[in-house]
DNA sequence: GAATAACTGTTAACGATGTTCACTAGATTG
DNA sequence: CAATCTAGTGAACATCGTTAACAGTTATTC
């Protein structure tokens, strides 16, 4: 499978009769499958979804080479769709207040999570998904880095917490992560900025992915999941790296605000 | 499959001949099923297990109900394993230094988790094995429960850090761990210990958590996981709420020695 | 010690999965 | 129109979990 799935693309050429149907099937198969994975019983399979949609199993060979790739296109589906919970939660605040915003973005985050926990557990637990070394990054995580990046632009230039220099930083990690400048999916990566930035959103994305798949997996006191008092206190130990100064207070006090709205995991 | 299996019991009565039989069984079908989990291709599955023990399939029945129980007879086994790694690790130091052993217990699971990753996925990442509401908490999850509780005892002993007292803490969150505490499942739970003590367990348990999966994940640069930077961070994360004062400086340096002796991860 | 029960294995079979191959009806293109 | 490419079908294979009927061995009981 070589040829490109046009996703975002603006359309330059309109696409021929054929390439219409082709791309509407594409479409329906990742619906189907996304159907069919919420749909309890926890089967996603080739047959279920060809069935489905009224056609014979290795007829989905001519759209996807194997079931893994079946896979990992639904995988593209669902970045789509974290990133978007998050974009709508995020525009709850306006851009100058990029404090509410990255907040907020949080818990889209997790509430998309704990909403969708298949579709959590295929992109976020998946040893077939995770990135090897040598492939490059996916469109999905790049998206993510970009999203992440643009809010961490807005909240340094906002609030100028403390990003630790170069010499402060653990001697491999920042080889590593100056090595990886240039490919684009190191988030908090702009022009004239110590690489010091991207380790504090690192830390914060360990905090923020680690706490939400505990809570995904249950592995700890549902009770507490529910309460939310774990995903809060994570906050603010992310918080606490911003300098958020003035604003910590309204803040705070919104971080608990936020979380109210959020509906009961399934 | 109602009957017990013996693992860690005194040999009370002696066993009988098919009894030992038996177990030898149990025992060569889980060696064999963790052999083949770590065979690359992933490929776990009840006939493969049956014929590499010489036997047909149905056969296994005789010992498991399902392949979910397979599974679940595996994780225990697993449990054990992670277990055996952590209680290595923290018996390189005394028993009187409990902050050395907190920090070598976490480099142990880490270093389990790093160089078992199916194991690890099928243990900590996943739906089917994430305990539902209902279930009486697992053996594994008690032992687990028990080590962690026992150095936490020893570390408030000697630390005396602060503890959220019961009206700071999330009242459904408390409400929902003094629910807990008579299940033995909730670490850190001793009698006249304010419920604070857990709470700060299971921030910890999270950040743990956290971390580790998202390295066993590669959900960040691999050379920055390498690297252990990330690890050693949480860990000062975890540090901070222990109060270790003067101990502090000490346990600093060792945190980072501890991590020199770490494998490098499959 | 013989009869009976319990246990541990077998073979055969069912349904479902991913995947390949040979083939065909229909659309696209020269 | 003829050549070609495309999107589908049906048959088949290997593998999987699982069940049912059956046979040999071991333990228990009269």
């Amino acid at each position: 499978m070589t040829e490109a799935v046009p996703v975002a693309e603006a359309v330059e050429v309109p696409l021929t009769r054929r390439q219409r149907q082709r791309q509407a099937t594409y479409d329906e198969i990742v619906e189907v499958s996304r159907r069919l994975m919420g749909n309890e019983h926890g089967g996603l399979s080739l047959r279920a979804v060809a069935a489905e949609m009224g056609m014979t199993a290795p007829a989905l060979y001519r759209y996807v080479d194997s079931y893994q790739e079946l896979v990992l296109l639904i995988g593209r589906s669902i970045y789509a769709d974290v990133l978007t919970s998050m974009i709508q939660w995020r525009d709850r605040y306006p851009d100058d207040d990029p404090g509410a915003q990255i907040i907020a973005a949080a818990y889209g985050f997790r509430q998309w999570a704990l909403t969708h926990r298949a579709e959590f557990a295929l992109l976020f637990a998946n040893p077939a998904v995770s990135k090897e070394d040598g492939t490059e990054p996916d469109e999905g995580v790049r998206a993510f880095a970009h999203f992440y990046g643009e809010i961490y632009q807005r909240l340094w230039d906002r609030y100028a917490f403390h990003i630790p220099a170069d010499d402060e930083l653990d001697a491999d990690a920042l080889s590593s992560l100056t090595a990886q400048r240039s490919a684009g999916v190191l988030p908090c990566d702009f022009p004239g900025m110590p690489i010091g930035l991207s380790w504090v959103f690192i830390r914060a994305w360990t905090r923020l992915y680690g706490t939400v798949t505990l809570e995904v997996f249950k592995h700890v006191d549902s009770g507490v999941i529910a309460s939310g008092a774990l995903f809060r206190a994570m906050l603010e130990d992310n918080g606490r790296d911003l300098n958020f100064g003035d604003d910590w207070p309204r803040l705070r006090e919104l971080l608990t605000e936020v979380g109210r709205a959020v509906v009961e995991p399934s």
